[in-house]
DNA sequence: TGACATTAGTCGCATTTGGTGACTTATTCG
DNA sequence: CGAATAAGTCACCAAATGCGACTAATGTCA
């Protein structure tokens, strides 16, 4: 990628100690996923590359500004923005501020080309070196991702409007990070009522052509469990 | 709760634009959960009680802050000390900043006593007007420790190092807001490993004594099983 | 054209997991 | 002693899940 510029926005017009809203973009791109970050002066540091960031504003909830930091970083709207957690430790942060709030974006398959020459798509096992800080949120965000995996629509936020199961079940083994079983996958799927069929049908070159389904979450019984302890350290 | 004062501690020294860090301390009492909370100089407004909270700053990292936060209000150190989020919607919170962080501290069932005459303890569906940003930060805070219920040992944190098991399917009732069965509960409970036995034995009364457990997760298998959809939206 | 490769989609069975009522055990109370 | 109470266990049945093997629909290439 030649001849990338750098990026100006709001990285030294505010207090130094003020919080900042950091955003982690990521896209699946081949069977991974990529985090975009953005070129930065390297002044006396080694670290050209961060995640978009910002200074905190007054006159914004963390959440709006989460979102014009990803639509500037992106040339468009991500699908979905979350917030990740705060981070406060003590490691080192671009701004110099004590405080950042780490916020995840996801983005479509497919769609979004790396857009400037001050942007560009990283697969997540091959970033180059971070500010300590914004390593640490990278693998925060990571880590939201597989977790709310089951409780928010983070795999379809991936993946266009229409996809075919095929696809959706690539999401989840990438997030995953891990092989699933097609029948059992179809049947887990199915009960839970999320997707619905279009009329829509897709011929990937060879074998038989997939039909197309779209996001579509259906009301359906809470289902009255007992107990999980499947996870406690 | 006869003749509370005021709680004094840094509530004016610091800007307000300085983000804050507020604790939501919680214990079983009877069976519901409390929180404790802060009586307030009432100045204008009517609110009088609040989260434990102090102005973050430069020297410490946001968990120290909560931790100490957590200890000054208690007396002692409570059992665990997590992040839930960063708040920064336009609500009101009484420092005037725009940002503050909630963290979520757990307290073992019968310990602590409500210290000074500033602080008390309040039963979560009978708590006094609070602070807009506040109250969603207890909220916020509640709904954490359930959903963590199952990836945190959360539960364990409510008791003492030792317990019974039925003190412990007590606190997921409640943590949950339903009755468990009592062999399903055992069966997944010693299916994970999560506890060992103590030699002693509790007679609480009538009834055949309880032995003691106490939580010693130990290694198990990662249980390669599906995909789950449970509570996708 | 027809065999084959390739991908989508389904079926059915064996096994595991989970819900539940009824049981046994150990204690206090009267 | 027997009734009451709470702890702890068992065994059965139903539901959920893993998985191999199947059918279906397309392109490729001899």
């Amino acid at each position: 990628m030649p001849n990338r510029t750098s990026v100006p926005a709001g990285r030294t017009s505010t207090r130094r100690t003020a919080p900042t809203v950091d955003v982690v973009l990521l896209t699946p791109q081949g069977r991974r996923l990529s985090v975009l970050l953005q070129r930065v002066e390297g002044g006396k540091s080694k670290e050209r590359w961060a995640l978009p960031w910002e200074a905190l504003r007054g006159d914004e909830t963390i959440e709006d500004t989460a979102a014009r930091i990803a639509r500037d970083a992106l040339g468009s709207a991500p699908n979905l923005v979350e917030q990740v957690a705060a981070y406060g430790d003590g490691r080192r942060h671009p701004s110099g501020s004590p405080l950042s709030v780490a916020f995840l974006a996801l983005v479509a398959a497919g769609a979004p080309a790396p857009v400037g020459g001050a942007t560009a798509w990283f697969a997540i096992d091959d970033v180059p070196p971070l500010a300590p800080r914004q390593k640490a949120m990278l693998d925060g965000a990571l880590h939201a991702v597989r977790t709310r995996l089951e409780h928010s629509p983070v795999a379809f936020r991936l993946l266009p409007t229409t996809f075919t199961l095929s696809e959706l079940q690539e999401i989840y083994e990438i997030l995953l990070g891990r092989r699933l079983h097609k029948a059992s996958f179809r049947r887990a799927l199915h009960a839970a009522w999320l997707v619905e069929p279009t009329d829509e049908w897709r011929s990937e070159g060879r074998g038989r052509p997939a039909q197309l389904f779209r996001y579509a979450p259906r009301k359906r019984r809470s289902s009255r469990r007992g107990v999980r302890f499947e996870g406690i350290e």
